[in-house]
RNA sequence: GCGCCCGUAGCUCAGUCGGAUAGAGCAUCGGAUUCCUAAUCCGGGGGCCGCAGGUUCGAAUCCUGCCGGGCGCGCCA
């Protein structure tokens, strides 16, 4: 249990007191009572709102209750003082042991330390990447998978159970260009000579290989076959390679995913079809003619056609959806609706990875999911924006005609994966973000990834420097370290609210900025010793003092790795 | 025209369920290197939190309107 949460207990208990007593009424609303760090560390240790929060409901002014709560705080154990502050804040002075006791619990708790039961065994689906099947991944998908990846990763720490899903579309018209590409290459690996790859097709080199193997495996028969003989074969060679080029991509950001669930699997079980009946049912889709679109001029060939249509427009969409197109196939969007079923009866929360640019179709699939579950699937969007690929400030070109996009293959090899991930996590993922090549591989203080794994590195550092001193961590005097030091174990032991606040909120990047802090404190700490000797970590003469600090480096690296672990990050023993 | 996202220091961005004097890096100015890795640290200057109302003990945060920027708006995927 961490020091937040044995003072939300032990407040809750005293509340228990008050009412009991008749000082405040029973029943009051206790949610928004909160334990947090005070905003300057001079006011205290900790501090509650508690008697804010309540004074409305108790009728009391925030000042009177909180000068009747703050009594009876200070005689909780562990606490040296407490005071009233501003509008009614009480501030908590703890005794210095008690950060020491946070000491010895990180390090008990080791790899262990943050996490929480917060998502009590609850499954979540995370589904993420879900790039088409039409070739290797390119940097328009890496943000959305590291934050996917990272959020997966924290989801799993405050103690859901996590499925990695990833949604293969391979049931749409895109893949039939697919399929005739690679059909082009095979009739290449066989011996035609097939000029320019025809506009409309996909041109990339990376399906030579592809045809190439389908050669080997296939012979000739189907090189002079009329189209309807092979589509089907070669949509399903062709997307069957396509992922494994994937995955090959994903695995070199150290992404693993639990389930590729195939969009023509979901069609072929009949899913779209039971969902369409499941809201025929309680009119939630009828036959309907769309309006054109408003605002612009419609297009030329705009035909009024009756649909079946979804009415997210009772779930506040601004128009109603059609499931089925005019020919009878499923839209994108009614097989979605039937995927996002499909997901629901694994788990209890869903959440989505997606582009910003799918945010026109957020609400559509929020409906279709609040209608399909009838509400009882809590179910987010994540929309993660676009990252401007910049090389010394200049905007890298791509050129899509060329099929010479910048794939994510190229990026991770030249900076490595560590950046990457960290990079990807230094922005919230609804704001855009510049990619910069040359800055993300400087090794300074503006370039968070070499911040934190540096401070890290120091950590292991000093291990090693004080071993061969032959001083051993273990049996430290933590009574020896001050009030500086402690102030450092202050920091550390806002982990578990830090991971817990980010699981609830689904934002992994706040992960990084906490690292971030945690390392500036530490270097500062460090510099210390710079300008006064005897504040080294080391200090070959004192091996006890010595042994303190250690403990305190330790418990900080600890808590670095952990964090660096959510975001997928290696923690580095020393700098290159 | 409608919808979504965004607007915080010169620049890039944090800001916890509404909480105390709004933070960090860069840039700028001034300091620290016989050092456990200076890939670091310490200090100074720099703010109508887009604007105007509202809710409240309290608003950068919630609500409404406006201004500015981005994205989207066919049965595509």
């Amino acid at each position: 249990m961490t020091i937040y949460a044995q003072f939300a207990a032990h407040i809750d208990a005293i509340l228990d007191r008050l009412e009991s007593e008749g000082t405040i009424p029973a029943g009051i609303d206790r949610r928004n009572v909160a334990v947090e760090p005070p905003r300057d560390a001079s006011h205290g240790d900790l501090a509650t709102n508690a008697a804010m929060v309540l004074a409305k409901p108790a009728g009391m002014n925030p000042r009177e209750l909180s000068m009747k709560i703050a009594p009876l705080l200070a005689r909780t154990g562990g606490v040296a003082g407490t005071d009233v502050a501003g509008p009614g804040f009480i501030n908590i002075r703890l005794d210095p042991d008690a950060w020491r006791d946070e000491l010895r619990a990180i390090a008990d708790a080791g790899d262990a330390y943050g996490r929480s039961d917060m998502g009590a065994g609850k499954t979540v689906n995370v589904e993420y990447v879900s790039a088409n099947p039409t070739g290797p991944m390119h940097m328009g998908h890496c943000r959305g998978a590291v934050v996917g990846d990272a959020l997966a990763n924290l989801l799993e720490y405050a103690g859901h159970k996590v499925i990695r899903e990833y949604y293969v579309n391979d049931a749409g018209g895109q893949v039939d260009f697919l399929a005739r590409s690679a059909h082009l290459r095979y009739r290449e690996a066989l011996g035609e000579d097939i000029g320019e790859i025809p506009e409309g097709l996909y041109p990339g080199d990376y399906l030579v290989p592809v045809g190439q193997a389908l050669a080997e495996k296939l012979g000739d028969a189907h090189a002079d076959a009329p189209e309807e003989e092979w589509l089907a074969l070669f949509r399903a060679e062709a997307v069957a390679a396509m992922m494994d080029l994937i995955r090959a991509d994903l695995a070199l950001l150290g992404i693993h995913h639990d389930v590729f669930a195939s969009e023509a699997d979901v069609v072929a079980a009949g899913k779209p079809e039971a969902a369409e009946a499941e809201l025929r049912g309680r009119d939630l889709i009828y036959d309907g003619v769309l309006e054109a679109p408003k605002g612009k001029a419609p297009p030329e060939d705009w035909e009024p056609v009756e649909l079946p249509l979804f009415r997210s427009t009772k779930f506040g969409d601004d128009q109603d959806r059609p499931i089925r197109k005019s020919n009878g196939a499923w839209t994108y969007f009614g097989n979605d609706l039937a995927y996002h079923f499909q997901k629901a009866e694994t788990a209890d929360m869903l959440i989505d990875i997606w582009g910003a640019d799918h945010a026109g179709t957020v609400k559509r699939i929020k409906a279709a999911v609040a209608a399909l579950t009838e509400g009882k699937t809590e179910f987010d969007v994540k929309l993660v924006q676009m990252v401007r690929l910049l090389r010394d400030g200049e905007p890298v070109k791509m050129s899509k005609r060329s099929g010479s996009f910048v794939t994510l293959a190229e990026v991770v090899q030249e900076v490595g994966k560590d950046v990457v991930r960290f990079t990807m996590l230094t922005r919230k993922a609804d704001a855009q973000m510049d990619f910069d090549f040359a800055k993300v591989v400087e090794a300074s203080k503006d370039n968070p990834v070499f911040y934190v794994q540096y401070a890290h590195a120091r950590i292991r550092s000093v291990h090693r420097k004080a071993a061969a001193e032959g001083i051993e961590p273990g049996g430290a005097d933590l009574s020896l370290l001050d009030g500086e030091e402690l102030a450092l174990v202050r920091l550390a032991a806002q982990f578990p609210r830090i991971v817990e606040a980010a699981a609830k909120a689904h934002e992994p990047h706040r992960i990084a900025f906490y690292l971030n802090d945690l390392a500036a404190e530490f270097h500062a700490l460090w510099n210390r010793g710079n300008d006064v000797p005897e504040k080294r970590l080391l200090l070959p003469d004192n091996a006890p003092l010595t042994k303190a600090r250690l403990a305190l480096a330790d418990a900080i690296g600890q808590i670095i790795r952990n964090g660096l672990a959510i975001m997928g990050v290696e923690a580095v023993e020393e700098m290159e």
